[in-house]
DNA sequence: TGTTAGCACTCAACTCCATCGAGTGCTAAC
DNA sequence: GTTAGCACTCGATGGAGTTGAGTGCTAACA
């Protein structure tokens, strides 16, 4: 069977009339809403046709009729497709003036959440270019060293060190030297056991701490497996009595608190994000998140330059307001990107 | 009226047995659970004296009773003094081989929350000493210099700041020396315009830079007003009926989002920690947070040596099992107290 | 004087049942 | 192809009756 234009706009009327109201919509409503000048029976016609292509579908017999994962589905895509949304003027969001990254993505986050009502979450951006940058160990006092590790990005790590020895100016400088001129430049996959051993051998009785050095240097640039994400407005799934009965709302509760589910996302995200929009949609089940299967989650990727990538995401009941959420979130990726131009 | 041996038999009765079943307990049960070998006629009067007290309530007539805020606090109280309870051995916490604070405490707080069955919070040591240890700034490249201060405790901070000129080597090392011997081991308010001003003044051209290192050493040693607060468990609210319905559940988890009024319980804690056993408990309308009339939190501090002092709590129904709750959190005090000798 | 048995009373919770109404599918007529 | 009409379905609502746990009170008992 084919969808014509009437079929159509008869799913439209539908989605959009139960992303309103939250309950099942009858031929009647339709019958009026719409301007097709239709009777009620031809409509339930026209529904079980929809119903038969598996775009609606009743929760009991004698209910009106919801859209299913695939009629939103063909909701969305229309929407994404029609009408490339003019970016509305958002009210100025706070971002400015805050100088830490972490502050700011809970800012975001925040305000996101607070602007649609639906629940938020954001990842730290994900740095790219592990390349070491400047290697330095301070003397903090005679028991501890302090060895701070510059990389790409200019993010910064640091780890003190304790030493058994005190170690005088002359040696600091020749170690600072010998870090420097052997690691400067490398990739985590640069760093390789026979490099190790190389450098340690050079440092001569200081191997131990050279190689503690390295060590933290080869966490640093390896150890953000563990992205960090920033949530809010779980309470706001308390809006929507669909995802309020005991069972679901702790389960997705225990979602956002363990923050290996979202990652997922996130992932997922980052990788099929083919199109120019930089805009994810997932509907019901398709979210790679088992516990999300009455949810939707919609994405978007943004970038702080420099190949720094993140993503933020929405997630709501299915019925959410895809045309506000989707704008919102065009509307913050351009705010993340002047920020960056700024800096 | 008094609070006689039998009395006090009873209430314990009441709030045991109310713990375990989370309903109302009636007179019979009362009288068939303790071994007094009162018919349910005489607990009757007994109940009627109770509830006099204040110590028990009925939700309606012809109900059981349960226990009131202060019948709670007269059980918590009996027991605290009580039994000074042995330290059982918990199943050994996985606190080794974790080196970032930040992961320690998230794992702690995941910890407490399997282990309980309840919600837990806990915040990252606040630091008191706030004394410059050690400063330093080095060349990253060109354009980039890295602040780095070092604070006692051990916290380090860092700051990139962005220089239009390039500095030389000799440059770098004068400016090092100045810092170090003006401004190491002074206190937040050691720190005046007065100094900022003389130091600057030593500093001639490269003032600029020299201020924008101060005012980042100021900011490291005062800006932790905003102190980091972790929380797990939150969907363990969803076991206790009396705490989910919609809008209280929703009130609660908005709480745990918003870590402002969990502040003010740590602060609470952090201030009215008299009594040596470093445990507290906040029962119903009692906790400082209005969201929480509803539950019980009991905190408890906890010490990282350093005067580093921090707050790690549990959240619950009020009819949550104190007593292992309480014996729980002493066990996690002495696990990170532990912790920081090994370190 | 303290304890107990007995009894009337209360009230939430549950079941049963009738009603209502929104909505459907189908058929026949236009 | 569209519409009017009708029988049918089924969740929701609400009232009536029942049950059972629990209470307060009184009178009798040790």
């Amino acid at each position: 069977m084919e969808l014509d234009e009437r079929k159509r706009t008869i799913l439209n009327a539908i989605v959009r009339n139960y992303l309103e109201t939250g309950e099942p919509v009858g031929s009647r409503t339709i019958s009026k809403y719409t301007d097709l000048n239709l009777s009620s029976a031809t409509i339930r016609n026209e529904m079980a046709d929809l119903e038969e292509m598996g775009l609606i579908l009743q929760p009991h017999t004698s209910a009106g009729r919801i859209p299913s994962d695939q009629g939103y589905r063909v909701y969305v895509d229309e929407m994404l497709r029609d009408k490339e949304k003019e970016v509305e003027n958002m009210k100025e969001m706070l971002l400015d003036k805050e100088e830490k990254l972490e502050t700011l993505l809970k800012q975001v986050a925040k305000t996101l959440a607070t602007d649609t009502n639906y629940a938020t979450m954001i990842s730290a951006p994900q740095i790219r270019k592990n390349k070491l940058k400047f290697i330095q160990i301070s003397k903090v006092d005679d028991e501890h060293l302090l060895a701070t590790i510059v990389i790409e990005g200019n993010v910064i790590k640091n780890k003190i060190i304790t030493v058994e020895e005190v170690l005088d100016d002359a040696t600091m400088l020749k170690l600072n030297i010998l870090l420097n001129t052997r690691l400067d430049g490398l990739a985590v996959e640069d760093i390789n056991l026979g490099l190790i051993a190389a450098v340690k051998q050079e440092a001569g009785i200081h191997s131990e701490i050279i190689g503690g050095v390295i060590d933290a240097a080869a966490e640093s640039i390896t150890a953000d497996e563990d992205l960090q994400i920033y949530t809010s407005g779980t309470m706001n799934f308390f809006k929507y009595p669909e995802l309020t009965d005991s069972a679901k709302a702790s389960e997705l509760i225990s979602t956002f608190e363990d923050t290996k589910d979202l990652s997922s996302i996130v992932e997922d995200t980052l990788s099929s994000d083919g199109e120019d929009t930089g805009i994810q949609v997932y509907i019901g089940s398709e979210s790679p998140v088992q516990a999300m299967k009455d949810c939707s989650v919609v994405t978007a990727t943004y970038e702080l330059g420099d190949g720094m990538k993140g993503t933020v995401g929405i997630i709501g009941p299915k019925r959410m307001d895809y045309d506000k959420v989707i704008s919102t979130l065009k509307n913050m990726r351009h705010a993340l990107d002047d920020l960056y131009k700024k800096n």
